[in-house]
DNA sequence: ACATATTGTCCCTTTCAAGGACAAATCCAG
DNA sequence: CTGGATTTGTCCTTGAAAGGGACAATATGT
C-alpha cells in the first residue's frame, strides 16, 4: 500500500466554500451588528440572495436573531441581525498573585454584572474548591443572566494548552498544577484556562469592532509579571507548546537581576510591579520581611505620589519606562507589529511615562518607523484580563479556521 | 453610502474551492513528484476524476507535464507528473559583506551549475552595473538552461518588499539603496529581493519533501551578521515593514559592546563571524588598522586552528557557542517553534559546540520542553543563502495563500 | 399618484466536487 | 493463451453553492 501521510492538508469540498463565507458572515454579524442582509451582502462583495441563505442557515441554528427594523433614507425598512447572546452567559477569573477576580459576561464579553473579588488562595486544591464555591454562588445569584456557556480563566504564567494544566506561574509559585478538569468536574461546564497575555491579546482582537482594526499586533501585560500575546494575521501565536510570547523572559541584561524564572536579567525582573516599587523603596521587595506598610504599598499608590510630588516615586515610574521602551524595541525588532497594546496599572501613569518609553524603543529599534510604531493604552477600568479571560470562551463559538 | 471597508476579508467565490485544490495539487505534486493522477487523488482524498480536471488545467497552463510512465505490481501503469521546471532557470545571488555569490538553479532551486563569486563593491550604483553585468554573461554562458524567469537577491540586512529597497544593511555600509528596480530595467527580469534569514527559511520550508516537515520553525543564520526567518503555519512572517525576525538585534546586555546598528549589547555583536574572530585576536576587528594576516583569517581557519589543538581559537568558537544558546533561548521563549534550522560558516564547528549551545539555551529556556526544541544543522554545502534567494523567485509560483 | 430606491425572496445558470461506470492497460493463474 | 483481477485515467450524472437577475413589498419625495 502507498504511504497516505495526509499531512495537514485539508482539500475544499463541496461545503468548504460554504463553511468559509458562513465563518465570514457570522464574524461579520458579531462586529458590525446591528446589520441587516443587505448592508452584510455589500460588505461580502457578495449577492443579496446567497446571504439570505447564509443568515436563515445561521438563524436556524441559533447563532443569530432577527431584532428590530432599522432606519432607512428611502425603500423598504431592513431588519436587523444580532448576535444571539441572549439568556447566555460566561463567567470570567482573573487569577493574580494577592487576588482573584470574577466577572459575568455576555457571549461578547461585554460586562453583565459587577466586578467581584477575593484573596488567592495559594494551595492549588484548595484554591480550585474556593473558586468553585463562588463561581457556583455567582451563577445562583444572577441566574436571571442565562445559562452558563462556560468559565474562562487567565492565568500569570504558561498554560498546556491540551491538558488546561498550568506549566509554570512563578508569581503564583505554581508549577505543573491540574486546573481545567477539576474545575470542569467539579462545575459541570466547559473550563478555559489561558495566560494573560496570549488572553488580553484575543480580546483585543475580539473587540475590534471595525474593520480597520489591526490584525497583526502585540499586547503586553504589565503587572506583576509582564505577559505578552502576539496576534498575526488576526490569529494568536501559541508556538510548539503553546508558550509563544514569553518575551517577559528575554533579557535586557544576562548579567542582570535574578528573574523569578530562574534566569538572570529578564525584561520582567525590569518592569514589573515589584520591581518598580523595589525600585522606589531601594532595596528588593522579594527579600523578606517586608514591613507591612512597605509591601501594602501598590503601583497604583505609587503613581499617586509621583503625581503628588514625590521625586523619587517618578524616578522609580520612569525607570521602569525606561526599560519597558527598550524591552519593547526587542518585541518590535523581533515581530515588527503593525500596533502594540499596553495594558496593567503601570498605564494609569502613561502621561507621565509615555516620552521615556518611546524614546528608549526608538533608541533600540532597526528603523525610524519600527521605533514610530503606535502604541494604545489599554485602561484598567477595561477590566482587560478579564475580558480575555471571557474571550477564551466566546471564541470558541466564532472561530475562524485557516483553509488550504 | 454606507461605509463598506472591504478588510483583507476574501469572500468564498465559486472559484475558491478550485483555487485551493489547485494550490494544494500543484505544492502536493512539487513535494512529492514523480506522483501519478491516482496517487495525487489518494493523497488528497478525493476522486481521480477531480484530480484528472486539476491536472489537465495545470497541464495546459505548462505549470507541469506528463513524463515517464512509472512501474506497477499490478494494473494500468501510471503516468507520472513533473513540475516543469525544464527550460527555465533562475539565477540566485547572495551579496555579502566580502564576496557576493553566484548560482543558477531550477525552478526548485536545484542547483544547475557551479557557483561563482567575486568581490562585493561596496558603492551601490557600481555593484548594480557590475551585478547585472556578471549575471547577463551567466545567462549567456548557459543558454542550455532555459529562459531565466528571474533573480533572487539575499542582503544581510532589512529589505522594504515594496520596492525592493534595501532600508539598511550595517555590515554592507547601505542604508536606503534601490536595488529591485534599477536591477529588473537593466536585466529585463523580474528580481526579487530579500533578507538573508527570511530566504533562508523560505527555501526551509520548500526543501521539505515530506509532509511531516516542521511548518513552525525559525531559521538563523549567523555569518557576517545574524539573520532570522521565522515561519509559522507554513507562512513566513514579514511584519508590517518586513523587519520581522530582526533577533539579531535584541540585547543579550544592554550595557555590552556596540553594535553596528546603533545599539549597545545586541545577539549579533556577540556571535557574529567578526565577534568571534575579535574574541580570539583579544581586540575589536572593526576598529582599524587591522593587519592583513589577521583580516584574512576566516571562521573556517579558526575552527581548522580549534580542530589542531589551539585553545585560543577554541575558547573563541565555545563562547560564541554559549552567546548563540543564550539567544537562541530568546527566540525559543518568543516564538516557541516547534524545530530549529541554523546555518552559516559556524556550522562546520557544530560537532565541537553542540553541547555548549545546547546547555546555553536551556539555561534560558522558560521550560525544558522548550529548552529541548530540535535543532538541526545547515550545512555550507548545501548553499543554503543560494537556495534561498532561488526559493524567492520560485516561490511566486507555488504560493498558498491563505483564505478566510 | 407616480417615479425612485431599498430590502428580501425566488428562480435559473454556472462551477465544481461527489460518486460511479467504463475502457484501457497490465499481471497472474490455470 | 485466455479469463479474471487490479489499477489507471476518462466520462457522465448528481448535488451543493455562488452568480446573476427578476420581482414583490415597502418606503420616500415630488
Amino acid at each position: 500500500m502507498r504511504s497516505v501521510h495526509p499531512q495537514n492538508l485539508r482539500v475544499a469540498t463541496r461545503g468548504t466554500t460554504r463553511e468559509i463565507n458562513r465563518r465570514i458572515a457570522l464574524n461579520l454579524i458579531r462586529t458590525n451588528q446591528p446589520i441587516s442582509r443587505a448592508d452584510l451582502a455589500r460588505l461580502m462583495g457578495t449577492r443579496r440572495g446567497a446571504v439570505s441563505l447564509l443568515v436563515n442557515e445561521l438563524i436556524q441554528e441559533g447563532a443569530i436573531f432577527e431584532g428590530a427594523t432599522g432606519e432607512a433614507k428611502r425603500g423598504r425598512k431592513p431588519t436587523f441581525l444580532y448576535i444571539d447572546s441572549r439568556k447566555r452567559c460566561v463567567v470570567a477569573v482573573d487569577i493574580r498573585p494577592t487576588r482573584t477576580f470574577l466577572m459575568v459576561t455576555d457571549l461578547l464579553g461585554r460586562q453583565l454584572a459587577s466586578v467581584t473579588s477575593f484573596p488567592t488562595e495559594r494551595e492549588p486544591k484548595r484554591f480550585v474548591a474556593d473558586l468553585v464555591k463562588r463561581i457556583k454562588a455567582v451563577l445562583i445569584e444572577h441566574k436571571d443572566l442565562g445559562r452558563c456557556q462556560g468559565v474562562g480563566v487567565v492565568v500569570p504564567g504558561m498554560v498546556e494548552s491540551g491538558a488546561g494544566r498550568v506549566l509554570l506561574a512563578p508569581n503564583l509559585g505554581w508549577k505543573d498544577v491540574s486546573l481545567r478538569d477539576p474545575m470542569a468536574a467539579a462545575l459541570g461546564l466547559p473550563v478555559q484556562i489561558e495566560n494573560s497575555g496570549k488572553a488580553c491579546a484575543l480580546a483585543q482582537l475580539w473587540a475590534s469592532r471595525d474593520a480597520k482594526a489591526p490584525t497583526n499586533f502585540v499586547y503586553i501585560t504589565v503587572s506583576d509579571g509582564l505577559g505578552v500575546g502576539i496576534v498575526l494575521g488576526s490569529e494568536l501565536v501559541r508556538g510548539q507548546h503553546n508558550i509563544a510570547g514569553e518575551f517577559g523572559h528575554i533579557p535586557l541584561n544576562i548579567d542582570g537581576p535574578r528573574c523569578g524564572c530562574g534566569a538572570t536579567g529578564c525584561w520582567e525582573a525590569y518592569v514589573s510591579n515589584l520591581a518598580t516599587l523595589s525600585r522606589y523603596f531601594g532595596r528588593d521587595l522579594r527579600e523578606r520581611p517586608v514591613a507591612a506598610d512597605v509591601a501594602a504599598l501598590t503601583v497604583d499608590d505609587l503613581i499617586a505620589r509621583a503625581r503628588g510630588g514625590d521625586g523619587k516615586a517618578m524616578a522609580a515610574l520612569l525607570s521602569t519606562a525606561r526599560y519597558l521602551g527598550l524591552g519593547l524595541g526587542s518585541v518590535v525588532n523581533a515581530i515588527d507589529p503593525s500596533h502594540v497594546y499596553i495594558g496593567g496599572e503601570i498605564t494609569a501613569a502613561w502621561d507621565l511615562i509615555e516620552a521615556t518609553v518611546r524614546s528608549a524603543l526608538a533608541e533600540r529599534a532597526l528603523t525610524p518607523p519600527a521605533g514610530a510604531t503606535p502604541i494604545s493604552i489599554v485602561p484598567p477600568e477595561q477590566y482587560p484580563r478579564l475580558r480575555g479571560a471571557a474571550a477564551l470562551v466566546a471564541a470558541g463559538s466564532f472561530a475562524e479556521r485557516v483553509v488550504a
